[in-house]
RNA sequence: CGGGGUGUGGCGCAGCCUGGUAGCGCGCGUCGUUCGGGACGACGAGGCCCCGGGUUCGAAUCCCGGCACCCCGACCA
């Protein structure tokens, strides 16, 4: 590709719009252009890594077993009524009506289909296991798209989905996605962590979110530096640290004036905060449930809201605390009876706590578990904390932020027992069949790649995925032996099968050098009259930045020979 | 959905408070000089000032109402 007569320019000015490091380079680079929130078009530079991306996609599916699929965007929304999913994904989901007023929408994903086509097609365990898969368009309607194409309302996405005989098959589908996974993120210079998941109100048992750290990532993760563990905070639990156990002592009231925070409780009683009991209200599904746990720890919305099985979870208003009879700043369990009351175990790790009187202004010190209250269900609803020991080797627990690239589920039997998708068994018995699915989101591998692979120039974008693999950078156009040079060289490069883009414009050195170190292609030739004098052209790798100078007729095997290195 | 912010040539911004013919830098076009890290000069093109209503002799500017986009949070298979 000549560059003169590419689609689309760069920018000199840095983007006001964007935040994000590949949000900025992506305007910057002239690689997309946003036709509205979390909508974008893609120019020619950014099509062709997410064709790339997508290719080595494709080739992993494919070489472990999966089989290309298309589905519509367009479905029926009774469909998702069907599953139950139009209720679970709320707003999110894209409605809309035809001409005779039918009610449909724009799939955010397609488990529904596929289960019908299986349905259709799979009758017996003969016809076991397959593995369909799709890349294609979703669209969500997210509360808030952000960060260029982290978060989009319409995307390109690879699923497959897995469909098995049984649970022992569907651990090894699951095993065979977790290796191409893996695969997938190192070609496209990922790396990418396999971390535990929290499956959702629908998923099945196992679920791993692959989560490449950067500061700009939208998930959290804790990880353990000894053993390996690593999970999503969202279910993640952590060792808490235990409080000496004393003997209980009398349950004493205490005045609290003006004290609502644990903060100012402990400051004010001179204890630790881990020897408090905190309170707090959430609303579940429309009900007000009463939660408490230790004073130092925070709740896991998530947790909880697996722990109660709720569609909707969120804190409660200050009306429905009112409403329930409850005094914020001064609650506890004690004498609460008509809500549910939800505990962290943290309430076992200690003795003697001060928790709320359930009067303004009042506290109590020395409140034992189950001494002095009840509580309906105790679990793990707290969220770990930055040192917490490890769940399973004891060390200490850190905690950082990540861009979620790719997440596999479990599914289990959820969706081919909604749609009857049954095969008979070699017994002649009904069996539903077992199904996991496998999404990995294009334009998002596409950014985390540029997230990860930049300098203060711009990207350097790994071999596999760049959109060129060469860059000519010719200086001087104007002279003729440089531009024929260059034409020769170019054409060379590209009879050899390199892909190559050619900076042919009559533009300064500078703009061209910037430009090339901007739009990143992993290695840059540049000819000029300096270097035409010792029949050479100057190598450059993108990467490093490292120069030396290969001479004319050496080009060829030198650019592939690096290619074929960084690959 | 809560909180904050911004809408003025392609990009980055000033002007608004205190109403009076819309400005700067970059980019873009032509010509000339340049040519190894975002060159220089001359001339030039390009703007429903987000939209609608109101106030006023007169609105980018003041008032009212919308909309869009960005950021934080909620949300997020």
């Amino acid at each position: 590709m000549r560059l003169s007569q590419m689609f689309g320019k760069t920018l000199r000015s840095e983007p006001a719009e964007a935040e994000s490091v590949s949000h900025r380079l992506m305007l910057k680079a002239g690689m997309v252009y946003q036709v509205s929130a979390g909508v974008y078009s893609y120019m020619p530079l950014a099509w062709r890594v997410l064709r790339n991306i997508e290719q080595i996609i494709r080739e992993e599916m494919d070489a472990a077993g999966g089989q290309e699929v298309r589905m519509p965007v367009l479905q029926p929304l009774e469909l998702w009524e069907a599953s139950g999913r139009s209720a679970a994904f709320g707003d999110t989901l894209f409605k809309l009506k035809d001409r005779r007023q039918r009610p449909l929408c724009l799939a955010p994903t397609h488990e529904e289909v596929i289960t019908q086509m299986a349905k259709q097609h799979i009758h017996s365990y003969k016809d076991l296991p397959r593995l369909p898969y799709q890349i294609q368009t979703k669209l969500r309607d997210e509360a808030r798209p952000r960060a260029g194409l982290m978060r989009v309302r319409e995307f390109d996405m690879k699923d497959l989905y897995s469909m098995d005989l049984d649970q022992a098959g569907l651990d090894v589908s699951y095993d065979k996605m977790v290796q191409a996974y893996k695969n997938i993120y190192k070609r496209c210079g990922l790396p990418a962590l396999a971390v535990e998941a929290d499956s959702g109100a629908i998923g099945g048992k196992d679920s791993h979110e692959f989560i490449l750290i950067a500061e700009s990532g939208e998930d959290r993760v804790v990880r353990c530096q000894g053993c390996g563990f690593a999970a999503n905070l969202e279910r993640a639990s952590g060792v808490k640290p235990p409080l000496e156990k004393e003997d209980p002592l009398p349950l004493e009231e205490v005045s609290t004036p003006g004290i609502h925070t644990i903060k100012g409780l402990a400051d004010y009683l001179d204890v630790p905060e881990a020897k408090t009991l905190k309170a707090v209200f959430y609303s579940a599904d429309g009900q007000v449930v009463f939660v408490t746990l230790r004073g130092d720890l925070e709740v896991n919305e998530v947790k909880l809201k697996n722990l109660l099985r709720a569609a909707d979870l969120r804190l409660a208003t200050d009306e429905e605390v009112k409403a329930a009879g409850l005094v914020a700043g001064s609650a506890s369990p004690i004498g609460i009876t008509d809500l549910k009351r939800v505990a962290d175990d943290s309430i076992e790790l200690g003795s003697n706590f001060v928790v709320g009187a359930n009067k303004p202004d009042t506290h109590f010190k020395n409140a034992n578990y189950p001494r002095d209250f009840r509580i309906d269900v105790m679990a793990d609803i707290a969220e770990v904390k930055e040192g917490q020991g490890c769940p399973q080797c004891g060390k200490p627990l850190s905690i950082a932020r990540g861009i979620e690239v790719g997440h596999v589920f479990k599914l289990g039997t959820f969706f081919s027992e909604v749609f009857g998708a049954y095969y008979l068994d070699a017994q002649g018995k009904q069996q539903p069949i077992v199904m996991g699915c496998y999404g990995i989101g294009v334009g998002r591998l596409m950014a985390a790649a540029m997230e990860q692979n930049h300098d203060d120039k711009g990207i350097i974008w790994p071999v596999p995925i760049a959109p060129y693999q060469v860059h000519i950078c010719a200086l001087s156009m104007d002279k003729p032996d440089v531009q024929s040079a260059a034409d020769q060289l170019y054409s060379t490069l590209q009879g050899e099968g390199l892909e190559v883009l050619y900076d042919d414009r009559d533009e300064s050195p500078g703009v061209k050098f910037n430009d090339a170190d901007l739009l990143g292609m992993p290695v840059r030739l540049t000819v000029s009259p300096r270097n035409l004098k010792s029949g050479s052209v100057e190598f450059t790798e993108r990467v490093t930045m490292e120069t030396r100078m290969v001479p004319l007729d050496g080009v060829v095997a030198e650019v592939k020979s690096i290619l074929a290195n960084s690959n």
